[in-house]
DNA sequence: TATAATTAGTTATATTTGTAAACTATTTGT
DNA sequence: ACAAATAGTTTACAAATATAACTAATTATA
């Protein structure tokens, strides 16, 4: 077994500061500079709410509230109160936001295209199907709760006594 | 060719988030909570100054400053001057620094073991060579230069009007 | 060899993000 | 009806990120 001498999440880490890097400069035409992902997400996944997005990526609630506005500010998004349930809102792009969503998503498609040069069909399903794996397996080990409000709501004793 | 509903530097984001939870919580009993990759890498990298660090995990170096300051302060590196290029300064563990970066080390190993639980040999090596080839494939890329300062020292005539 | 440019590291500042807690409004459970 | 839980917001603070200006030392060059 080789020594670790970075370990995989950092790895994984700097790979995604580096596409982050790329990505924005790609996108640097658009008026916003940040939340691409967000507009993905909202883009695959019509009517969701904010704890919904929260949980897919693994953000903050809180933090969540200043993207959203930020979002909102840019004409990008808007929410909608949840009429079933009027705590919830909806957050659903606007035009502007579905249109900007297309150039979000080809300048993404580039660059996959572009990270995966000389990778081949089946490493790019093994890597796709291992990082799979690994945030499954990861997420069931202990863990600073850390930035997200993911569904521990089957210990509900426990509650009581966290200071 | 299938949808991108998630950008693979969004997917790695997250991956690394569960991941530095997961450590965190386990290395919670260390007098650090955080910067354990930064000792990893100097108990593998010795003899290796400030802007080393930074290139080799994408880091600023203004930041570097801020967190070679908290390592000092709990007295797990040192810096020391290089005699013959006074600008540099090594950075070394101190002998308590060696020994905590075991036990970083030991975590890291029961995490990565238990994170690539269900992935064969075969599928691990692959894993890890796509997210090396993506790493180098991306750094070709136009980028923002965000948070570090790799050598981008060729286009020297634009440095001036910078405002 | 003087001086200009570059480099390593530091300091300072502003912005953004992460974390936690308290809070409102609403819904659910009893 | 009342307690508990949930979605989202606000606030406050710590940490991370981004920039720029700065010092000191080194290298290039004219």
């Amino acid at each position: 077994m080789s020594v670790i001498e970075i370990p995989t999440g950092t790895k994984t880490l700097i790979f995604s500061k580096l596409y982050y890097g790329v990505l924005t400069k790609s996108l640097s035409k658009l008026d916003i500079d940040r939340y691409f992902a967000v507009i993905l997400f909202l883009n695959s996944n019509k009517k969701c709410c904010q704890q919904n997005i929260c949980n897919n990526l693994m953000m903050d609630k809180a933090a969540m509230v200043k993207v959203l506005d930020y979002l909102t500010k840019a004409g990008y998004i808007h929410r909608i109160t949840n009429p079933l349930d009027r705590r919830e809102h909806f957050i659903e792009l606007t035009i502007k936001g579905i249109k900007k969503s297309k150039e979000i998503l080809k300048s993404v498609h580039e660059i996959e295209q572009k990270a995966f040069l000389g990778v081949t069909k089946k490493e790019t399903l093994i890597f796709n199907k291992v990082l799979h794996s690994l945030s499954n397996n990861i997420k069931e080990l202990p863990s600073t709760n850390l930035f997200f409000n993911y569904k521990n709501t089957k210990n509900k004793s426990t509650k009581k006594n966290s200071k």
